[in-house]
DNA sequence: GCCGTTTTCGGCCCGACTGTTTTCAGTCG
């Protein structure tokens, strides 16, 4: 029962709830709480073992919820899901994935129509039953149609970050095409660069309102890729892309920009808990901008709304809801977060000596471009079979090349010596001491045997950490987002091990990873864990993945100095 | 069900779009 069992079970709950028509709040309250634990970095099982007096100071959790928790991870259920799953038919929770249905339309169906999954729901509509009911009609039969055919050609899936991020510039540019188009940005959980995207939310803002605001909407609703106009009103519209992907356009007024930013840059539960202290202090916000009373007090940047509520400027990154709020009420002032400017090089890079595409020379006119000072060349150990991975010999052979381009390239930038090395099964390296001696970067990683079962792979870890010569434990999660989940071992003991023995954790930025995952980035910071970020580029092109992990260490609220490749070489120390 | 430097009870963010109505409930973000 670990916190993404148990978060399903609370977002369950109030799913049910809500469907049973509970009040609303109570059905929040069960929404809030499985979103917080999500998130939460800690292992609620170790908290309910060790300090379940702990639990309340989760937000979100109170007395109630906490002993579900300790009755959850101490039986493995609790009575009051099991007594509200059997209170309404399994496929109604289905039921309300498909758009366009939400709890009392759900529960309409259910008790006049005695549908109770998506397959009935379908053939109900196709035999025209649906517009025979009480407030829907022939556009909601079809609606609910189209809904169920959109659920099922297209996953739930969330996209990675750089698949978003192309299609959000694709789109900007496109609406750049409409002369009445003012101001245009992506905002949304793209803007705080979360690791992966639902739907691409982008704000526009025009000069001379209404009238613009309907020319830039139908420029919108026509975009090539468009397979349905989902909603398409007067300020805002959404489209569903051929991928399945949703994309909401927000049109506003030039003078509301910085309002709308904050408002459309979320996430909710930041902007939920801004406008309830903003409420407090009998002030309303909204996308609009800040007013006291009828007046309008502040709406043209960001800046000026989070100040008329008395707040410094949170980064979009951290407007999460998760310490940020009470952290500025508290300093007045917020940290100064690292930016992709303050790196100086990279400590991840593959070349042709592995699985790389380019040689070890393109690589290094690559980073010269970016304005690296240097980098490290960490191809992989032999283990890999698939990635073609180098020997002894290999090396040999590689280290001769960089001492002939660290010649060549002796004012330009300096590369180092480095191997992705494997972790073996039993936390052994893949490469020899006399070899990993000679090494400048040893970045230690896991490749194989990611599921030994938490035990035994925390012992596999840090063994591996405490190789005197390791100095950087790469993606530590081993995740591949969308494809292969995190390994499971103790987080928490392995940053302590890569603390004591000073190893550093990488962020990688390849989309695909993005990991250390970022709410283990702040522990790892409290812990005064070094952070690396590197990423892990496999082609010249790949060099832009930076931008991605440097996200990740912001959400993480990493400042510079917490960074070791913001340092230049002289003080780089692994 | 949670929460508190206005409160331990009485609040709980705010607004847009749609379809079915004729003033609004439901859904969504």
């Amino acid at each position: 029962m670990d916190n993404k069992l148990i978060a399903g079970i609370f977002e369950e709950m109030g799913d049910i709830l809500d469907i049973q028509g509970a009040d609303s709040f109570r059905i929040n309250a069960y929404r809030k709480a499985s979103l917080n634990i999500l998130n939460f970095p800690r292992d609620l099982r170790d908290i309910v073992d060790k300090s379940p007096n702990e639990l309340p100071k989760i937000p979100g959790i109170g007395q109630h919820l906490k002993e579900k928790i300790v009755e959850l991870v101490q039986t493995g259920h609790c009575k009051e899901h099991d007594k509200l799953k059997k209170s309404i038919p399994a496929g109604l929770l289905e039921m309300l994935r498909i758009r366009t249905l939400g709890p009392k339309k759900v529960k309409l169906l259910y008790s006049k129509l005695h549908i109770k999954s998506i397959k009935e729901l379908k053939k109900a509509a196709e035999a025209q039953k649906i517009r025979e009911l009480d407030g829907m009609g022939e556009k909601s039969e079809s609606e609910i149609l189209k809904a169920i055919d959109e659920h099922s050609k297209f996953s739930t899936e969330r996209v990675l970050i750089s698949e978003a991020k192309m299609e959000a510039i694709r789109i900007i540019a496109y609406m750049k095409k409409c002369k009445e188009v003012a101001r245009i940005e992506y905002a949304g959980s793209l803007r705080r660069y979360k690791d992966t995207i639902g739907d691409i939310d982008i704000l526009v803002t025009v000069k001379d309102s209404k009238k613009s605001r309907m020319i830039v909407i139908d420029h919108f609703a026509v975009y090539d890729d468009v397979l349905n106009v989902i909603a398409k009103g007067d300020t805002k519209s959404t489209i569903m892309l051929s991928s399945g992907m949703h994309v909401d356009l927000r049109v506003i007024d030039d003078d509301s920009f910085g309002a709308a930013m904050h408002y459309f840059t979320g996430n909710k539960q930041h902007n939920i808990r801004l406008r309830d202290i903003a409420k407090r202090k009998g002030l309303k916000v909204s996308e609009y901008g800040v007013f006291k009373g009828r007046k309008l007090i502040a709406c043209k940047s960001e800046e000026d709304v989070f100040k008329a509520v008395g707040f410094p400027y949170i980064i979009p990154e951290i407007r999460r809801n998760e310490g940020e709020i009470e952290y500025a009420l508290k300093h007045k002032k917020m940290p100064k977060f690292v930016e992709l400017s303050d790196i100086q090089g990279d400590l991840h890079s593959h070349s042709n000596y592995s699985d790389g595409k380019n040689s070890i020379g393109e690589m290094a006119e690559a980073m010269i471009a970016k304005g690296y000072k240097y980098f490290a060349m960490t191809d992989h150990s032999s283990i890999v079979g698939v990635t073609g991975g180098m020997g002894s010999k290999d090396i040999r052979r590689q280290w001769k090349e960089i001492d002939k381009l660290n010649k060549k390239y002796k004012r330009k930038i300096r590369i180092l010596k480095g191997s992705e090395v494997d972790i073996l099964k039993d936390g052994g390296l893949d490469f020899k001491d006399e070899i990993l001696k000679e090494l400048d970067v040893v970045i230690i990683a896991v490749h194989m045997y990611q599921r030994l079962g938490a035990g035994a792979q925390t012992k596999r870890l840090i063994a591996a950490i405490e190789n005197p010569y390791s100095n950087i434990l790469g993606h530590p999660s081993g995740r591949l987002l969308n494809k292969r989940p995190p390994m499971e071992y103790d987080v928490e003991k392995v940053i302590d091990a890569c603390v004591a023995n000073n190893v550093a954790l990488e962020i990688n930025s390849s989309p695909l990873r993005l990991d250390l995952v970022d709410k283990y980035v702040r522990i790892a910071k409290d812990k005064g864990a070094k952070i690396v970020i590197n990423t892990d580029a496999h082609s010249p092109s790949q060099l832009d993945f930076m931008e991605y992990g440097v996200g990740i260490a912001r959400r993480g609220w990493l400042s510079e100095k917490d960074v070791l490749n913001t340092q230049p070489l002289s003080k780089l120390k692994l």
